[in-house]
DNA sequence: GTCTATAACGAGATAGAC
DNA sequence: GTCTATCTCGTTATAGAC
């Protein structure tokens, strides 16, 4: 047992294969990752692996488990902080913003890629974390709308989807590029969009 | 040697096998499928598929070249049929909502999930694709704001770039939900967005 | 909890006959 | 242009010692 409190760079060793495993599925995506590649890098054998995870499905669920939790508790912190609506958009963005900066993909947009190949388990825990995020995203609008730092018409709910939907599209676009700035161009101007015309360009619309 | 003008089904081994394999990296991943899943396909064995493509990066590179010369006959057809610039943005929001109804994903979408486990060539001509999307998008945003179709400020590339990462990152979303439906809705939102101010949504905005 | 050893299978790819 | 047969390698997973 650790002691609480005390940093430590160990964990335990199932974190630590999620640690790895997480990582790989975010670069390479879940099926061109194996348990040998993980077992390299940690050091250890497959076996050793397949002691705290069987089967890779049970693997899988773990790592979609684990980063919904940490997920909804960055969004907690989010609405903890306070602030407009707007600043808790900026907020959420930045958490996919330092996805990207690490080359990586959303685990729940890889895994949406290579869903047809996932076990059922699996894909129950993405409708979930991306239902979660859409309400939650939703909520945000809505606020927003009320203190004046969203604009925006029509359903609160599909402008949420929309929101969602062009983070994840712009993580996977900025793939083949290797940099960051196809991500960003496209996370500020969904803020641009929901600007409450306070902005250069928005003196230009109709 | 078929007959030329005359409709066929079989239009020759090498376009079957591409058929079969763009339709299930469309739908499972490129590192998900293989020459045996081909060859089950269309009764025949794994040597005849190398005969015509000898290795899997060759059958990668051939997918992505006919899917990109394919993607480009189309914008064509929309720009021939003429129209404003708001309606060649539906026509061409049109292209992926077939992708979608299909349950497949925007091959080189998917592709770009896989990307640091493709070969360079392929990896070239992702970039190549989406660079020529957001071209063509952006000169569709342009044209639409000449001809008063579209609104929106700012740069007219980063308005094609952030439209492309919403229809790509819709696609994902879709697939876990199985139905076009969250597709469509935020491809709608997009020409919502984009509206001149004609939609009963648009009067409700500042 | 991790190891060695291995099973059982599927992958991409090749040789050579027809 | 397609076949049979085969090679080599990597994959997930298990048995059993330590």
């Amino acid at each position: 047992m650790r002691s609480a409190g005390r940093p430590s760079n160990r964990t335990g060793t199932a974190d630590e294969i999620l640690d790895v495993a997480e990582r790989l599925v975010q670069h390479r995506g879940f099926n061109a990752f194996s348990y040998a590649d993980v077992a390299a890098e940690l050091g250890v054998t497959k076996p050793a692996l397949h002691y705290h995870f069987p089967t890779k499905a049970a693997l899988a669920e773990a790592l979609v488990a684990r980063y919904t939790e940490r997920f909804t508790e960055a969004r907690a912190r989010i609405d903890e902080r306070g602030g407009t609506g707007r600043a808790r958009l900026e907020s959420y963005i930045e958490l996919y913003e330092r996805v990207v900066a690490e080359d990586r993909m959303c685990l729940c947009g890889i895994l949406a890629a290579e869903h047809p190949t996932l076990p059922e388990p699996v894909r129950e825990q993405l409708r979930a974390f991306f239902d979660d995020n859409v309400a939650w995203l939703a909520g945000v609008l809505e606020a927003g709308r009320r203190d004046g730092s969203l604009s925006g018409g029509g359903s609160a709910r599909e402008g949420a989807q929309m929101i969602l939907a062009t983070l994840e599209g712009a993580m996977l676009l900025a793939r083949p590029y290797g940099d960051g700035t196809r991500f960003r161009i496209a996370a500020s101007r969904i803020l641009d969009d929901l600007g409450p015309a306070p902005k250069h360009t928005r003196a230009l619309r109709a």
